[in-house]
This record gives C-alpha cells, structure tokens and sequence, in this order.
DNA sequence: CAGCATCCAAATCGATACTG
DNA sequence: CAGTATCGATTTGGATGCTG
C-alpha cells in the first residue's frame, strides 16, 4: 500500500508536504487513532506525524476528537472538506497507474546518457 | 495567474517541487523560451528555473531544443506525457476553485483560536 | 497511548557572479 | 540569451528523550 517504491518516491503529484496525501488516504475507510496511522505510513516520529495532522486539522480537512479515557484516546476522521480531497488523490493515483511506467522509462533512459554511453 | 496568493502559497496540491506545475501550465499554449518562463513565473534565479526544467525532461514531460543562433535560442515544449498531466492539473485547480475558500476560512477560524480568543 | 521539546540532516529556494 | 558555479537562508523530514 504504502511502500517506498510506490508514493512520493517518484510521484510527481503531492498533496501538501510529504505525508498529507497517504493521512488522508489512511482516513478513507474510516476514523484511526494516532497509533494506527504511523504503522501503514511507516511515519517513524510522532512529531512529523502530529506536525501532518495539525496542518490537516487546520485546513478543515480532518478532525481531532479526544477521548477522557485512561490510556488516552484520540480518533482522527475524514471531514466533508477532506472527502472532497480524496476524489483529486483517486485521479492523481490513476494518473500514476497509467502513465508513471512510461514518466519511469523516460527517466532511466535520460539516466542512461550518464553511465551507458557517455 | 501566478500571483503569490493563488498558486502554491495555500495550494494543498503540488506536481513535484514548487515550480513543475507552473512550468507546465505556462507551456500549455506552446512552446516557450527560457526567459519567457522566468517573467511569469517570477522564478528569480536561472539556476531553479534550470533545475526545474531538467526535473520535467528527465521524466520526459517537456522536450529541449536548442536553435543554433548568434544569440543562442532553447525552446522547451510539452510531450504527450506531459500533456497528460495538463489534466490533472486542471482538476488540482478545479478543486481549488470550489474548495480552497472553504478550507481558507477553516483555516482562518483555526487561527483565531491564538490570536481572538486566547 | 498521545504528544511535546530539543537537536540534527537533507532537500529546496534563492542571490550573486561569471561564461559561451 | 541561456546556462553554470558557488554560497547562504529557509524549509522539511527525522532521531532522541521526556511528560501527562
């Protein structure tokens, strides 16, 4: 889903920094706590991961509910805003289904000129 | 068109890095020279537009040709993949159209919660 | 579990100066 | 006109350690 060689690697299509688009694609099917969404994002720090859901919450784009329990528990959900998002991420990725192969040939070819021929 | 309030400055969708996409979008109506990319685009220095402009041929998005004049003249043009992105980029704006206010005046309400209330 | 504070590395953008 | 080379400021992503 969300390994290195698929996403912002080579994607030519960003959402906002880094990990925007992947948070919102994770929120797609429903609300996930904190936790939940740095395993697929592989987000190794809370702080990237906080500073992405802060910006996200800002923008109107999620929001942030906390639960008073005693391990605390907080769940980040999709808004309508956010849903809006997610039909520009499905033609962004569809674009990459269909034409990344060729943007990727491209690319090795044009490397080529450094270490096959030249 | 590229005035510092509409493009990347709140814009939550990027091509690749901060000038791609406006390099593409100025070079939809044909092709375009060097210097005729840096005034509307307000790219201040050779060497970001240069890179830029490397970026999109590497991955086979615009082509470079190079006119053997006294005052040398380079044309950057659109191929057919970067044609395709066009689209895309449509959509990114089209969304922006309906949905940026909604998102400015969340994000205006967000900042309110440091500066009226608190 | 969720989040913050501090320090650090890397990428990016940008200004100045110079060449064919 | 088109492009390169060098240096600096800003931004971004990341690692570590600590708190409620």
């Amino acid at each position: 889903m969300f390994h290195p060689a698929c996403p912002s690697s080579a994607m030519p299509i960003r959402v906002g920094d880094k990990w925007s688009a992947m948070v919102i694609l994770c929120l797609e099917q429903g609300p996930r706590r904190f936790s939940e969404l740095r395993i697929p994002l592989r987000a190794p720090t809370p702080k990237v991961l906080t500073q992405t859901l802060r910006a996200l919450e800002r923008d109107g784009l999620i929001t942030r509910t906390v639960y008073a329990e005693v391990p605390a528990r907080v769940e980040y959900e999709l808004t309508a805003l956010g849903h809006t998002l997610l039909e520009l991420i499905a033609a962004g990725r569809r674009w990459a289904e269909e034409h990344m192969p060729t943007l990727l040939a491209a690319r090795d070819a044009y490397e080529s000129h450094n270490t096959g021929t030249g």
